[in-house]
DNA sequence: CATCTTCCATAGTGATCAATATGAAACAAT
DNA sequence: ATTGTTTCATATTGATCACTATGGAAGATG
């Protein structure tokens, strides 16, 4: 094997004199409390603690910034993708998504709601394409979840005449009210209720 | 009784050269569409075809321009207030709820969504207040739901053990998540179905 | 050492932001 | 017609927006 470097270093130049994981993380933080367009550039720099072309140079501009931040929130050991693949019945994918989505709206380190959810939800017309791309993240979570509540159907977890589609738009209608319950200042405690009960609405067994 | 004047009018000075009503419901459209913070003065000038000081003159500022369109926007003949007081049982004020949402939040003549649910869900630290204060008629429904629920279980329509508060978070952030379903692009029709789902999750009867 | 490459810090770009100063225009009252 | 009141259109305010031009600093390479 070979040496694992943190990160791979430059040939040449001067080093860079920032963590860019870190600034990432910071500008992650911001846009998540904020969102993409009411999060300025001088926030960014001031929480980033890096001057503006440092940043243009290591991420583009602000529209490259946020998507990145983005899939940096995305890309966790544990992701919607792992545990709709990972459970072991679609009933289980959707209960681990709800508790997760309450669970995830309410740390005390980091701000409350989903970035995913909450980042670009009204935004103008010049930043039509990154609320376009957020809403493709989230029908492509939708779809996958929807394709195992259709496996769903075909190995008798669930009945057959279980709507994939509307239940799995339910979940992530779900996920989405979470987050602004959890934004405007609902307790775990409560989220948790809400996603329980979120829950009696699934199809109870293969029958009808 | 006295004359049912359109608009009182003025006593004196030159009247105004615009319809106030109109104007302020171009903003509303233009604030559903594209948010508080998101919409400019200059955007709302062009909508409303009114100059920059005629909409201080009538509206104060920006903000009071917006909450004046948040106002308009709950203020139809149907409002979730009268859904609540009106229906006959808490199960079917939910399900008129959900139901009229789906349907309001895809409509061909207004932008899709709801104005409560994504006029200010991330925004600035300046903006702060008036994201509280569209939390706090969030907070207002969701409270009239929970006791009409209340009620509910003292009438015997619902079983003893319900939780009031996590069916009325459940049914406020169904309807939050049924605004994003809808400026993500979903049908009247996938809403409808989704919001009939939601209501499976509805406690069945007087029982346990 | 000199040279090359890359990044940093300072300062500033034009554009747009919400909000207004100014004075003329439009009405009622006299 | 004159006065008083209110609204109008025009132009602009300082602040902030996302973004960048410039030149020196920091390292590797020779």
């Amino acid at each position: 094997m070979e040496d694992a470097l943190p990160k791979l270093p430059r040939k040449t130049g001067r080093p860079l004199s920032f963590d860019r994981d870190a600034a990432l993380e910071q500008a992650m933080l911001l846009f998540w409390r904020h969102g993409y367009e009411s999060t300025s550039l001088s926030d960014l720099t001031a929480a980033m603690g890096v001057t503006p072309p440092s940043i243009y140079a290591a991420f583009g501009d602000k529209r490259r910034l946020f998507l990145a931040a983005v899939h940096r929130y995305l890309s966790g050991p544990v992701t919607a993708e792992t545990i709709i693949e990972g459970a072991g019945t679609a009933r289980e994918a959707a209960r681990q998504l709800l508790e997760g989505s309450a669970i995830a709206f309410t740390g005390t380190q980091t701000p409350p709601g989903c970035l995913l959810a909450s980042g670009a939800i009204s935004c103008s017309a010049e930043a039509a394409d990154v609320q376009a791309e957020l809403a493709a993240l989230r029908g492509g979570i939708e779809a996958r979840l929807a394709k195992r509540i259709a496996r769903g159907k075909t190995e008798g977890e669930l009945p057959g005449g279980t709507d994939a589609e509307a239940l799995a738009g339910f979940v992530m209608a779900m996920i989405q009210g979470l987050s602004t319950l959890a934004r405007d200042g609902a307790s775990r405690e409560k989220l948790l209720r809400v996603a329980a009960n979120a829950m009696l609405a699934w199809p109870s067994g293969p029958s009808a």
